[in-house]
Parts: C-alpha cells; sequence; structure tokens
DNA sequence: TATATTTATCGTAATATTGCAATATAATTA
DNA sequence: TAATTATATTGCAATATTACGATAAATATA
C-alpha cells in the first residue's frame, strides 16, 4: 500500500504523469519560469534568485532533467542549464488534445 | 523541512504546481483519459474501468476537483463528472507560454 | 420503512517528497 | 599542487501521498 500501480497504466499515462510530477511544486515552476527569462543560467544563478539551499536546487534540477524538461552541459566548473523544447512540446500536445477533445463548453455539461 | 514553502512564490506558481500534482499520478491522467472518452460518467463507471478500490478512485477525483479540472453533479444517488474546460485553458496558456517563449530551438542550446 | 445503490470519509500502513547540513566531486585558478 | 568555485550526493527529520478495508451518508426503490 502506499505504491503508485504503474503497471495498470499505459507508457503514456505513465510518462505524462512523471512530466506533471516534476512540475508538481512551486519551486520547480520557478525555475521553469526563471529559465524562460534569463534563457540559459546555471545552478548557482538559481540558488540567488530562490530562497532555497544549494543541495534543494540541485535536487530539484535533478528531477526537471530526470524527465527531460532541461538539459544541462558542462561549462568549466559550472553546469548550464536550459529548457528542453521537446519535452514541452509533448505536454503541448496532450494538453492540445485535451482542449480539441472536449466536447462540452459548458462550464455545468453534467 | 518535508514542507514545501509555498510563500516564496507567486500565486501563479502555486496554482500551475497545484494543477500539475493533480495530473502527477497515472491514474488521475486515466481519469482524465477516460473522460475524455466518454465525455462524462460517474464514479462507479471509472471504478469498473481502472485496476483501483473504490475510495482510491473517490480519493483521486477529490483531487481533480480540487483543483477544478473536473467537476461533479448530483445526480440520483450518483455524481455525474466530466472535465472543466476552464482549467483546462490555464494549464493551456502557460504550455503555450513556455513553448512560444523558448528562444533556443537546438537540442543543445547551451 | 427496509433494502439497494452510489459515493465519501476515517483510520492506518507503506512509501515518497521536501529541505538542508555535511561532505564529496570535479574543474579552474593562483 | 593548494585553494577556489560550482555542483552533486548522502543522510536524516518532518511531512505528504497512495491505497484500501471498514464504515458512514445520501438518495432511490421495493
Amino acid at each position: 500500500m502506499g505504491v503508485t500501480k504503474t503497471i495498470y497504466y499505459t507508457s503514456e499515462q505513465n510518462e505524462l504523469a512523471a512530466i506533471a510530477k516534476a512540475l508538481a511544486h512551486p519551486a520547480r515552476i520557478a525555475i521553469i519560469d526563471y529559465l524562460l527569462k534569463v534563457n540559459k543560467c546555471i545552478c548557482k544563478d538559481i540558488v540567488n534568485e530562490l530562497s532555497l539551499a544549494q543541495p534543494t536546487i540541485s535536487q530539484h534540477l535533478k528531477e526537471l532533467k530526470s524527465v527531460g524538461l532541461i538539459q544541462g552541459s558542462i561549462e568549466g566548473t559550472a553546469i548550464c542549464y536550459c529548457i528542453n523544447h521537446k519535452t514541452v512540446g509533448l505536454l503541448q500536445a496532450y494538453i492540445l488534445k485535451i482542449a480539441t477533445q472536449l466536447k462540452c463548453e459548458d462550464t455545468n455539461c453534467c
């Protein structure tokens, strides 16, 4: 008990849930927002921007990276992070699918 | 420790994280997928569709409802659920904002 | 009114998440 | 090579999530 039964769902459902989970924290939304603003930055910049300790930011970046929402490349002692448009596109396609398939335009459809 | 510091983020960031959190489970994605297919249904239908107990489905529906992704109305002894297009629109707008603001089209931007 | 039907709530066990201090790692610079 | 800089990892405490049996609540039906 307490364990998500991933085997019961499709791989697409599991993947989308994983991407949503990566965005399911205001700090990680704030990181995405900041990356959108500055295009690319290093971990230290985010530590300066948000009110969280360096290990906490590092952990959040790891989670965003693990689902492919961001990517990082080594630049000297630092690591440069940016948003991965491919994963954003995947998410966008799903939300668009929901929006277009919605037959009920009423606020009270049932 | 262990508590999300919501005060440090904007209300928009907190709201988006809450909507993402509601989608951060394959069972809830599966519920949305099912609702998309059948347009509207009752809790019992989802219990028959997914491999989860009734209290578990009820809990998942509660979470989707709490962020406004779905809505329910009483129909006799049952409750009819459907997707709320307003909240979907809110999410769509955010993803679209990310997609359009993305300056880096390369797979390796940094 | 008793029974059936449908959903919600409560309580609880197992597991996951969050945040950070301490520390490790890895590349650069003096 | 020693010190510096930037990030990752480890370990831990506090809290949250997930799942379900038992049960409550609310409406419909016989």
